[in-house]
RNA sequence: GGAGGUUUAGCUCAGCUGGUAGAGCAUCUGCCUUACAAGCAGAGGGUCAUAGGUUCGAGCCCUAUAACCUCCACCA
């Protein structure tokens, strides 16, 4: 027997342990099922899952277990990422605590430092996601610094090699001086900063006039090469091709003119420094200025800026501007605030440097990679996140893969000592060209996003290919975070279009964010994140998910707190009650296949019932709105089956007639057991729970529900949505004129409609509202105090004990009232001769017909006050 | 600066190919009715962001505006 209460720590853990055991999660070859692969997002191993991955193992889950349930063969590959650059960042941190700096360590020692980081964080992540319940299959988990990866990762970057589309190259590159390493544009974040504008004055050779230009970075007039303004400013035309001498150096650099400075900024003449600035840089190179590097890689000004070398960021802003004050060249600094470029992992604003740098060549790539999103290969959801993607492909720029860091896949190039050859390999090897011994290894790193380009390839062992690969690729089902579709969704496409000539998933569907309650995004500084291992601390697992998910829609953010953690645990609270009830009321009766039962009018509405949302999950579970599919759940679950029809029971259970009683214990059943395998995927634990102890197997293996044609009882859901309206307008009466529930009312019923199920709705209508069916009469209406009227009935409730006349009255004229401005609402819109010439026939006939209702309600009311 | 998204009840969100505005939560009222007080029953509450347009008919389609959010770019 189930326990009278609802506590999920009893089972979660028995139940995961169970499947493990039992093997539920792993793949097998020789199953000849269709096949439905999802690839997870390998989170990041620099911490702890946040909400925001709950989620995102969640949706995928939800779908590998509705598929499961539809009789796929489904593999679901787990995995982790080491996060090159963030990781590292990490455990430098970690050992600066400890009092440790990385350049005290020998490459080797750090990498030691890293391997324990990986294991104990690792292990941990792997613990959070196997307490979301997740069923990856984790006999395949993989990581993407392991052995077969790293083996991928090296056999990718020989392929690019050997088919030319890597380069060494110079190249303006965003650079962190704190991690000492290149980064990528999508790496930097840009923040908004207060800072000053300085004004400084730029003699002009052989000449009383001067120019002035406006700098936020006066500390890289070192590097400037030119002063640049607009051919069309009327101010500065004079000067073009002439020369201004560079204050503190004292050379002189040319004026140039070009289009892409503004007019209205600052003072319209703007200092070119190729070497530190992007803008800059592409100036240089049109108008061949030439480079001049003044920063080192540290931050620090070099050599060339005399007694400013050494001096970094801020300090050497402030020294320089004092000195340009002192010479008299600095006219004016204004507050002044814009957005300045920040490394996303550390936070330190990016200096721009040249520096020579491994790229991958994207311009034909990218372009293949199109062709195959335009011929509709991969379902992007939604569209928007589909255009951003191609936006992204057509603005791409080369891929810079090599970073200065320690930990992550190493650059596979050798440079022979002998002859100079550079060259990649998957291994160390003799120099290809003069067979020298003497070589050594690029001491770069790729970026992160190289791993994980290939992650859908290499988690199946690629180059390898087996059975596995065979089988499972491409995979049907990506789900990733809106936010890194272009790191990371993009980079898959293309890497894998490029080794597998085809797209690496059929559908990806990117999800927006989790937000707290208030829609602020969870942060650190805001502390409003939230721990998914509290959460299910305190309210369960299935509460989690059930929370995560519900009503999210993929167009927008998913709010999320502990109030719909609450809300989740009372929905399942309320199965797993009704689920109590049905074990009660199912013991020792005769459970039927229901083609065998003597299904009564409430069993008949029911299984309609249970057709329609069986329709609707189904539709919008194929089309990934697992969101909506649960509202659509949690209605029938609750409103319909709870509400009503466990109701409904009550009376049949208490019935003379076995047939009928073994027939509503067989619907009841079956109708839960529905209703947990469409719950299954949402709340895995407590319907597994639930449905073990009904049924003796485990929810895992069964069958998802189908829509039986049979069940269509159109009739039988007509007349019950009588017997509930007048359900609810006698509780309504009870309600206005303070009738104790526990007092059985009067009532005669006029039947409008001859029918067959008389008897039943009556005996509904009576344990529903408490009520006394004393006449039942289907010649004439008998007058009664009140009235509710429905298509199929006219009820007269005797209330002469409780109620007054006038009160009822006035009740009955307000109720003439309310019908009569919907009725005219009606008539108007039918007295539109466009609306009818128009207009759908089907909808003139609905209206038509509701207004014939309306109007017989009118008289049924009038007529009865005239008789009260 | 560019692109996209959102705007419907106090809050969170549904609303199908245009056809009489929906749910949950919250609020108020009454109930310990033998599955469930983590519950049951009932009620109130909306100029569908604003202004135009198309249409017999607009929450839905078109145009403009506003506010908020996200991504991309990075004006020195």
């Amino acid at each position: 027997m189930m326990d009278k209460t609802y506590n999920p720590k009893d089972f979660e853990k028995r139940i995961y342990n169970n499947w493990l055991k039992q093997k539920k999660f792993a793949c097998n070859l020789q199953d000849k099922r269709q096949k439905y692969s999802i690839l997870m997002p390998p989170p990041n191993i620099t911490g702890h899952l946040h909400v925001g991955h709950a989620m995102n193992h969640t949706l995928p889950d939800i779908y590998a277990r509705y598929k499961r349930l539809n009789g796929f063969d489904v593999e679901w590959v787990p995995g982790t990422d080491h996060a090159a650059i963030a990781t590292e960042a990490k455990v430098v941190d970690k050992l600066a605590k400890q009092g440790i700096k990385k350049d005290d360590l020998t490459r080797e020692e750090f990498e030691q430092e890293m391997q324990i980081w990986y294991k104990e964080n690792g292990e941990f992540i792997l613990n959070q996601l196997k307490a979301l319940g997740i069923m990856a299959d984790w006999d395949e988990l993989c990581f993407t610094r392991d052995e077969v990866r790293n083996n991928a990762v090296n056999y990718a970057f020989v392929e690019l090699w050997k088919r030319g589309y890597i380069y060494r190259g110079e190249r303006l590159t965003n650079w962190c001086p704190k991690c000492n390493t290149s980064i990528s544009d999508i790496e930097v974040e840009y923040k908004e900063k207060n800072a000053k504008l300085y004004y400084i004055k730029y003699q002009v050779v052989n000449s009383k006039d001067y120019l002035i230009v406006a700098t936020t970075r006066p500390e890289t007039l070192f590097g400037d090469l030119a002063v640049a303004v607009n051919p069309n400013d009327e101010r500065y035309k004079q000067f073009v091709g002439k020369k201004v001498v560079l204050p503190i150096v004292n050379k002189e650099i040319p004026v140039i003119a070009d289009e892409y400075v503004d007019v209205s900024f600052g003072t319209g003449a703007l200092k070119v420094t190729p070497s530190h600035d992007i803008n800059d840089y592409n100036l240089g190179k049109k108008h061949n200025l030439g480079f001049l590097q003044v920063i080192n890689k540290d931050g620090s000004l070099n050599e060339l800026c005399g007694k400013f070398k050494g001096l970094k960021g801020q300090d050497a802003r402030e020294k320089v501007a004092n000195y340009l004050q002192q010479i008299g060249l600095l006219i004016k600094a204004e507050d002044y605030t814009h957005n300045v470029g920040c490394c996303e992992r550390c936070k330190t604003p990016v200096e721009s440097l040249i520096t020579e740098q491994w790229f991958v060549k994207m311009d034909e790539i990218a372009k293949r990679t199109k062709q195959h999103i335009d011929n509709n290969e991969v379902n992007i959801r939604p569209d928007f996140a589909k255009s951003k993607l191609y936006t992204w492909l057509t603005d791409v720029q080369d891929w810079c893969i090599s970073r200065q860091l320690w930990s992550g896949h190493r650059i596979p190039v050798y440079y022979c000592e002998d002859c100079g050859e550079v060259y990649a390999s998957m291994q160390p090897c003799a120099c290809p060209k003069c067979k020298s011994q003497k070589y050594h290894q690029d001491p770069d790193v790729l970026d992160t996003w190289f791993s994980s380009g290939i992650w859908p390839i290499s988690t199946l062992n690629w180059p390898n290919i087996g059975e596995r690969f065979k089988k499972y690729y491409p995979f049907d089902l990506v789900i990733s975070a809106r936010d890194i579709i272009t790191h990371w969704i993009a980079r898959m496409l293309f890497m894998c279009i490029e080794f597998e000539g085809k797209v690496p998933f059929y559908n990806c569907i990117t999800t927006g964010l989790i937000v707290d309650e208030q829609g602020r995004k969870m942060s650190k500084n805001l502390g409003n994140g939230i721990d998914p291992l509290d959460v299910i601390q305190n309210y369960g697992t299935d509460a989690l998910r059930y929370a995560l998910v519900y009503g999210g829609s993929l167009d927008s953010d998913t709010r999320f707190g502990f109030t719909a953690a609450d809300n989740a645990r009372k929905f399942i609270n309320k199965i797993w009650n009704a689920s109590r009830f049905v074990e009660m009321n199912i013991l020792d009766k005769q459970i039927l296949p229901l083609e065998k039962c003597n299904l009564q009018l409430a069993d008949k509405w029911i299984l309609s019932k249970l057709n329609d949302v069986v329709k609707k999950v189904t539709k919008l579970m194929n089309n990934y709105d697992a969101g909506l599919a649960l509202i659509e759940l949690h209605d029938f679950a609750w409103l319909t089956f709870c509400d009503y029809y466990i109701e409904f029971s009550k009376p049949n259970m208490q019935s003379n007639d076995q047939s009928i009683i073994n027939t509503t214990a067989s619907v009841l059943k079956y109708v839960l057991g529905e209703i947990l395998k469409m719950l299954h995927p949402f709340i895995p634990f407590v319907t597994e729970e639930i449905y073990t102890n009904l049924f003796n197997s485990s929810i895992m293996d069964a069958q998802y529900p189908k829509v039986n044609k049979e069940w269509n009882y159109k009739e039988e859901c007509e007349q019950m949505d009588s017997i509930m309206e007048i359900t609810r307008a006698i509780r309504e009466i009870r309600t206005e004129y303070k009738v104790e529930n526990k007092k059985i009312l009067n009532a005669n019923i006029f039947v409008r409609k001859t029918k067959d199920n008389l008897a039943e709705n009556i005996l509904y209508l009576q344990t529903l509202t408490q009520t006394k069916i004393a006449e039942v009469n289907t010649q004439n209406a008998n007058a009664g105090e009140m009235l509710i009227t429905t298509p199929y009935y006219l009820v007269f409730l005797n209330g002469s004990e409780v109620v007054d006349v006038n009160a009822e009255k006035a009740r009955l004229e307000n109720e003439i009232q309310k019908t009569d401005v919907e009725l005219q609402k009606l008539k108007s819109i039918m007295a539109n001769a466009g609306f009818v010439s128009h207009a759908p026939q089907a909808v003139i006939q609905k209206y038509t017909k509701q207004i014939k209702e309306y109007e017989d309600k009118i008289q049924q009311l009038n007529s009865t006050i005239k008789q009260l």
